[in-house]
DNA sequence: TATAAAAGTTAGATTGATCTAACAATTTTA
DNA sequence: TAAAATTGTTAGATCAATCTAACTTTTATA
């Protein structure tokens, strides 16, 4: 049985590797400073989840994941998006909050409790962030995705997720008052500065490119991400 | 902020101080003993929850539980009793699985959330052994009880609730096809070995005073645990 | 009440997760 | 390629929760 710790350094070496393009090993110093510890402590914790059969890893090298580490991590992940989509779906949490409770949910053990919990919530694909939910076996589907910053002046689009998660970043997007599903469009592009005027529902506001790269939308009309409307 | 392991013991110490008649304080060796840890052990965190004012104790003394002691322990087992609600009525396990499940939920803390849970439920009062579940002033209901042990011959009576948690028993009542609300009368006692028949549904059942002294039941007319019907 | 039994404590050790400070290997760069 | 910067390791320490074994205090009992 994994340990709380144990958990989270898969969970950030999912993220990390897996969850990276182009990187399929991380080095000590970066997965150290992912999960807020010293990179001496990651040298020993690295080690013992050599010996378990985890990862992968030599003296001096990088830290890679083994079969069973990244099926370990990415349940640690399930289980992790599907409270949050609890939370948010059945107990009213906002997107902001929803993270942390999950920090502590996804290290309750119980495969039956998981599965459950996934049935009561319909099978969802995705979480409150829109990320994607691994299914059982640990796969998931990552979809082809177009950022908010991608679109061209006047297209109509729909928010479908968000990528950072920050706290920051969603109490942001809720005081501007954007939400999933909104239908968006880009109505100028400011050339001095970059900033973008957005039109929403009934709202405008002005954001910076690192707000709308940070929003993943789909056309309005044909509903892909990828599209020639 | 207290650990996993100081929980329990306050979560154990309100089990055989308050929810105890006639004890109000406990000796380190039975609260050892409830822990499944060692004497030496439970002396040293006494120790630590007295300084943390959680606890009275003295050297050589009985351990009780302070104000707070039994604020923060009748937390705990309000978040337990609450996430066995959740798992028995939204995930529909059974009676003896939830128990197991919600010693770990009851460790996420986070108020937010068990009283988002609370309403989510319904304001439930009693979880589905029957146990009242303390409201967010640590406050519980215990109601007056009767169990089918104390019931005359024939006397139609309603379960309520179960005393004994054991998984053992659990499954010893869901096997015999007894449940919560199932209508039920002694039909007969055998003088020599106090065996009793008992009648609920279509089904019949003889089981030995152990059995019914352990489940609560109210009177099928008067709805009440004490009357005179 | 003296003694045996029960209950409780102390000291020293272990395990897991972390740290700091000093050191070593690797990589970058001038 | 040698020096500097970055990255990673080692050794020794700490803290929480636990243990065992030996010892002490309290309580029960003959």
């Amino acid at each position: 049985m994994l340990s709380y710790t144990e958990e989270n350094y898969l969970k950030a070496l999912v993220q990390l590797t897996v969850f990276s393009e182009h990187r399929t090993e991380v080095g000590v110093n970066k997965l150290a400073e992912n999960l807020n510890v010293k990179p001496a402590t990651v040298t020993d914790m690295v080690r013992k989840l050599k010996d378990k059969s985890f990862v992968n890893y030599e003296k001096y090298g990088k830290v890679s994941l083994t079969h069973d580490g990244k099926f370990a991590g990415m349940m640690v992940i399930r289980r992790h998006r599907l409270w949050e989509t609890f939370l948010h779906s059945k107990l009213d949490f906002s997107w902001d909050e929803v993270h942390e409770l999950a920090e502590d949910l996804e290290h309750i053990h119980s495969n039956k409790l998981i599965n459950r919990l996934e049935e009561f919530l319909g099978f969802p694909d995705f979480d409150p962030h829109g990320d994607a939910i691994p299914n059982r076996e640990g796969e998931i589907i990552i979809p082809f995705r177009r950022t908010l910053a991608e679109c061209e002046l006047q297209k109509l689009v729909k928010v479908i997720a968000v990528k950072d998660n920050s706290s920051d970043f969603l109490r942001y997007v809720d005081r501007i008052g954007l939400k999933m599903g909104d239908e968006v469009m880009i109505s100028h592009l400011e050339p001095f500065d970059q900033l973008m005027t957005i039109e929403f529902g009934d709202k405008t506001a002005v954001v910076s490119p690192q707000l709308t790269e940070n929003i993943f939308v789909i056309c309005s009309q044909c509903k892909k991400a990828k599209c020639s409307c």
